[in-house]
DNA sequence: TTCGTTGCAAATGCTTTGCATCCAC
DNA sequence: GTGGATGCAAAGCATTTGCAACGAA
């Protein structure tokens, strides 16, 4: 586990600049933090609003706004609904997977595409629906805290 | 089609007054009225602000949500995330059924629990994880707009 | 130099809350 | 009569927007 110093942009993968760049859009210092801020929180996803927390103090909030906005347009992150009325973000460099909230504890934890696999294919021949690419929210009871009891 | 003259509270279910009186909760006026527009909208989904628009010359707008809330609370209601960041109430009255909401059209349409049946198998066993009661929200695109061109 | 970006402050808009009045039971 | 419920107005808050100053390319 790296020590809470990391010394520069070594975060940030290439990718990042070379993508805002690719779309006309510039690399800000304030961009960058943001994306760090995302990046560095590879389990969890964060809301708008805990991204305004983390970077209070560097980043004005309109521009956080702004910004992940941006990122989900560009396809660096993915907006999801994890109930609460909120939005998460999470970087998108993630294979497709689903969100498994629960109702405990609030963990979220992922489930990989695979595990629904024919989900697609119940809901299209029960009522005519082609699922389209979004993730998806399941909600319930994690397994720790199953255990712990109940 | 009835004229805007209903004489009376023919369209409430009995259970309503009862329930809300077993739970020693008071049968208004106002709240007779939001539990009609719900009720009379039966396959759509009405956001907060719906049901605000939809009552604004009966009922006050922090009567509605003070009782949309009272709704779900009591079970009378289902309240639903629709994506858009909005919450969507519908009567409870119907068994167990899941969204669809069409990314083109953004109609809604139901699918049937048993469609989806062995998908809390799937993710117990994939991630030891339990779904709950909640329903799901799937998006993508329905019959009629495939048909129509895409 | 240029034009995309930012910060600040003000504006939005949905939702909640305090409180005096009202009314269902 | 009494405590729950309502309306009104004000407060909250997350999010958006206008605009002048700023700075990446």
């Amino acid at each position: 586990v790296p020590g809470p110093q990391a010394d520069d942009h070594a975060h940030v993968p290439p990718r990042a600049g070379e993508l805002f760049r690719a779309h006309g859009r510039r690399l800000t210092a304030q961009r960058r933090v943001i994306w760090e801020v995302l990046a560095e929180e590879p389990d969890r996803h964060l809301s708008a609003d805990d991204v305004v927390a983390r970077t209070r103090d560097r980043v004005d909030p309109s521009t956080v706004y702004r910004t992940l906005e941006l990122l989900v347009e560009e396809g660096l992150a993915r907006r999801t609904d994890l109930g609460d009325d909120r939005a998460y973000y999470e970087p998108a460099h993630e294979h497709r997977h689903h969100h498994l909230v629960c109702e405990r504890c609030c963990r979220v934890t992922h489930v990989h595409d695979d595990a629904l696999a024919d989900l697609g294919t119940r809901v299209a021949s029960a009522a005519g629906f082609t699922l389209g690419e979004r993730e998806l929210t399941l909600f319930g009871v994690c397994g720790d805290c199953r255990a712990r009891g109940g």
